[in-house]
DNA sequence: GGCTCAAGGATAACGTTGTAATCTTGGGGG
DNA sequence: CCCCCAAGATTACAACGTTATCCTTGAGCC
């Protein structure tokens, strides 16, 4: 994460790692397999880091969006897209389980519950994902922040509006 | 295309792309430079090849629509993310335009209109990105083309509604 | 037609990766 | 005290992006 985070993801190689830790990379083999399974460890640990408790009689649309915002700004602190796309596949669920179970609350069954919150969590990674691949290439300037917050609201008011 | 195509990104290197026009790798480099050029030419193909059509007196709601569908329909068959995160980029703009010039005739000004759009096609390519990014592991079935057709839906009633 | 030269391609090379084969070493059991 | 094996270091190999060097070839000119 060190390496990750000082010197960005092209940099994240086994021998760079290795002698980060001050070993060759044969540890490394014989600990984590192979590279892949280095990146997708790293990826599950910013989702693990991402833990968002309810607030006290908080509405469920309030900590929905509560919860995009900060889901949000933990991505945009990894300093790369193409990890966090990976973070999408398994090391979110813990994640998603507090907003699951609020939205469970208002009348919608698990099912229901999951659905809606997977919505929300592809629509934050993946609209966080465009936007970094797009800031990189800043050929105009866009209000990123504003495009999130009305993608959220779109998403929360059109949500609540079904199952009120 | 072929290469990318028939043996995936993967397999997409200077050598092979050589090899498929029965050159060495120099005219590659002499023509576009480098890999990161080649790709982006790619991404662009691959955006340019969107082109919807309005439908004649269609409701600019069921267009949005359309345009989001078929913009997903033509993102999956892509074999790659990675390529068109890139396509987000910049030739896009041109499939925007459609759809822009329509939200401007229910009254939005064109920056506004803009906006919508930019939303509604950061939302498809996002989603669709970590729907592909999510099959690779598909440790539970889930129906994504109705996920899809949800996100939308909640996108465009919501447009819909803000200015009627 | 023969010569010149420059544009552009081929061969081979360099540096960097992911990964594996081979060698080395240090620490515990007879 | 010696042997043995687990685990690390060194080295090696293949694939990749990219470039230096050399060579071909064809147009233009006499």
């Amino acid at each position: 994460m060190t390496v990750l985070i000082t010197e960005g993801l092209d940099n994240v190689n086994m021998r760079r790692i290795a002698a980060e830790l001050g070993v060759s990379p044969i540890p490394l083999y014989n600990r984590i397999g192979n590279k892949d399974a280095l990146l997708d460890a790293m990826a599950a640990r910013i989702g693990s880091e991402f833990l968002l408790p309810v607030g006290e009689d908080e509405h469920w649309t309030d900590y929905a969006r509560r919860w995009c915002h900060c889901l949000r700004e933990r991505l945009l602190a990894v300093p790369d897209h193409r990890l966090f796309l990976r973070a999408g596949r398994k090391s979110l669920v813990a994640a998603a389980e507090p907003l699951i179970e609020k939205i469970r609350t208002v009348g919608y069954d698990r099912t229901e519950a999951i659905q809606a919150t997977r919505l929300l969590m592809w629509s934050v990674i993946g609209h966080t994902a465009v936007e970094l691949g797009h800031t990189k290439a800043p050929t105009e300037a866009i209000d990123t922040d504003r495009l999130f917050a009305t993608h959220v609201d779109l998403l929360v008011d059109g949500l609540a509006r079904r199952r009120p």
